[in-house]
DNA sequence: AACAAAATTAAATAATTATTTAACAAGCTT
DNA sequence: AAGCTTGTTAAATAATTATTTAATTTTGTT
């Protein structure tokens, strides 16, 4: 053993490691690749990173790295920063989870809340129009109706996500669930 | 053209293919196939189906039905009901989408927060050890107190999360963010 | 402006995931 | 209990998605 100290930092790596693994393995759900979960947890504990840094941190290639980065980017999870003197370009992951979980979530909210309400509100016209037309037998006006009136539901679910993501974005929300307690 | 109310029908099943369209496309959020998705949509606008309707339907296998049903129930999107007379299985889409939200996002989130907290105190453990060691150096010490305080950091937010889940489940957040305006 | 370094794009390969066909098991009905 | 219907599991195929290698473009330095 060349230095006893050499124990202490193995067990500071091995600590990094369970939690690169738990945030690896949960980002499923942000619905990254396994490549962009592993270099976002890996850059959780990094001040700033190049691409040759990741590439050889997580022994993939540099393409895999590049489009790795830019998905995260996409989801604000990670930054570029201006670093003078290199001329390799850096990155730095964002590490309040608050504003990832606010990036993500309202992106992806709003995103469901306008194509499915631009549908609800297309079907609903098409429905009136089954509604008022005189060949439409009775049997088929109640149909008509009675799908409206399940769009006309659904529109208050969709309203309701939207003053959620609202709520999010401004802040608010914290007011009624603090971040500490 | 032998009645001409049937132009009407055919409004009426172009303004639910438009909803079910837009539900299916944005179903991938809930990490489900095509098939499940497909089907949910589907079932949205049915009191309730079988596996040989869901088959006919949608033109696809019985055993892709019956997984994605699975994966739907196991979401709750989708639950069993029972039909006396008829031997087939018969299931009913949930319509309620505050319901599915709530189970889907709670369940996610919850998991979240378990596996990650679990690595997140086993790790601060580890780092109390190396800080504690005294053959560690004082650079190993400031480092892993630094890896500490990121950690302590990031249990606010799990914290929080959990608090959010806890207040979806137990509908208080309605108190807050109201279904009607 | 020309060269070198870095990053990105395109094409090819590898790996994973979804779906189907075929075999099996469970559940009713007679 | 035997036989038919329904549903599920297993193995094979198809489709998609992730990753790599190779080619190209961009960027910065001299």
């Amino acid at each position: 053993m060349e230095e006893s100290s050499q124990a202490s930092r193995e067990k500071i790596e091995q600590a990094k490691d369970k939690v690169i693994g738990a945030i690896a393995e949960t980002m499923d759900i942000y619905g990254v690749t396994p490549a962009a979960a592993n270099l976002y947890a890996t850059m959780y504990f990094k001040d700033q990173m190049t691409l040759d840094e990741m590439r050889e941190e997580l022994e993939m290639s540099k393409p895999s790295m590049s489009t790795s980065v830019r998905k995260l980017q996409e989801i604000e999870m990670v930054k570029k920063t201006y670093t003078r003197g290199s001329r390799k370009h850096t990155y730095a992951a964002e590490k309040n989870f608050f504003r990832s979980f606010m990036v993500f979530y309202c992106q992806m909210w709003e995103r469901e809340v306008k194509m499915n309400m631009e549908a609800v509100e297309e079907a609903q016209e098409d429905l009136i129009n089954a509604i008022k037309d005189p060949a439409s037998t009775p049997e088929i006006v109640a149909d008509a109706k009675k799908y409206y009136d399940q769009l006309e539901d659904s529109k208050t679910y969709y309203r309701w996500l939207s003053d959620l993501v609202q709520s999010i974005r401004s802040g608010e929300i914290f007011e009624f669930l603090p971040k500490e307690k």
